[in-house]
DNA sequence: AAATAACATGAATACTTATTCATAATACGC
DNA sequence: GCGTATTATGAATAAGTATTCATGTTATTT
């Protein structure tokens, strides 16, 4: 790992009034991070809105990067949380996969702040984007492998490929469902099952046997 | 469409010599926008590295977004022109994915500056970037359509859905890509295969018959 | 070689941004 | 309710950023 965010850059507060201040400037910092992205908001911007004075701010974060690293891996959690819990009770690695997706689009949907704050998280620091991917990438092969090994998926395929085509399907049709002005549950099933007719027979018609 | 990038926000030299300054221009901003994204790059950067005087940069340009957008849209133009060559030649749609998707990942992998500032322009300017995926997977059906008169492609899939499938595949597997530190053109005929291999034949064991 | 449109200059201006610090108020365990 | 660690303040500092403009230089056409 790198030493991005290893040493503490950020303080918690220990008295009630101070967790109010601290959860207003997450709160805000959240809200401006999505809205403008993490270049185009300024400390002020963030020190205004929340309602506090200049100097209480450096009371918990070292600087902006200290706050947006700290916002980003709540986030983190957040949309993996979407994911396991959605795809909780699921047997096979199908039903996984298709829940996974589904609880995954509706996180974009639903949140979209979360989503781009990750997304962006590839310029506001190269090393904390990288590391990311390359985690969930590692996370996916493992069960991926175990998916494998139970004859449920194809053993003749690079599983760190299909880690990433995986993640990739996920992101971009995350981003149909985020540049549509509505949407249903319904409309979230029909691209669902359209993404899993893919991943179980492929694009293309007249297909070789599988190994 | 927005207007966004409608009236002329930037001029074109007239003299061979203006035309060296504007070059020496675009080239910096290129570098600068690519390492250090949109946003953290200022003005009076790509100035200094250009080696010119503070006024000569508003001869050319109204702001730092008219060169922005006047570069992203040179490096849109080159990916799609790496893509189009690439596939120059196939006769099948499914030869024609394969060396898309090879050319895609030989471009991000030989300009991953491009590469980043396509992806970064999401941040830069949200119609932008909206703009350029919608119309890039309208195209994208199009040719799908004709894949599926042609009875080369499925015809129970939404092809909008597949267009952002394929287009999450190339930009993600282009991040496996990216991620590495050494490539050969054998490692990129192997990832190809297993994208392909995904494509034509799905990534489950045991699949139902395709119509 | 004269005329002039194009190109170049950089000091000056006005604004934004991040951060510190001396000082003061407040919560809360004792 | 006393003591003190914690929390809060905001003016001041220092650095960066975008942009203008009066003035000067050069290339190219005739």
């Amino acid at each position: 790992m790198g030493d991005t965010m290893d040493q503490m850059n950020y303080r918690l507060p220990k008295r009630k009034d101070g967790q109010k201040t601290f959860d207003h400037i997450i709160e805000t910092a959240k809200k401006l991070f999505s809205k403008n992205g993490y270049q185009a908001t300024s400390i002020n911007e963030i020190i205004e809105k929340s309602g506090i004075a200049t100097g209480t701010f450096y009371l918990y974060f070292d600087d902006k990067f200290a706050l947006y690293s700290y916002v980003l891996t709540k986030y983190r959690h957040l949309i993996r949380k979407a994911i396991s819990e959605g795809i909780h009770g699921a047997t096979t690695r199908y039903e996984k996969e298709r829940l996974g997706i589904r609880a995954f689009l509706k996180f974009a949907w639903k949140d979209p702040l979360a989503y781009r704050i990750i997304w962006e998280s590839m310029f506001a620091d190269k090393e904390l984007f990288r590391e990311y991917y390359m985690t969930f990438s590692r996370d996916y092969v493992r069960q991926l492998n175990t998916a494998v090994s139970q004859g449920e998926v194809r053993k003749d395929i690079d599983l760190e490929t299909l880690s990433y085509v995986l993640m990739g399907i996920s992101n971009f049709v995350g981003l149909q469902v985020l540049f549509r002005d509505t949407l249903t549950d319904q409309d979230l099933d029909y691209i669902t099952d359209n993404v899993m007719k893919i991943l179980q027979d492929g694009m293309f018609v007249g297909s070789s046997p599988k190994v």
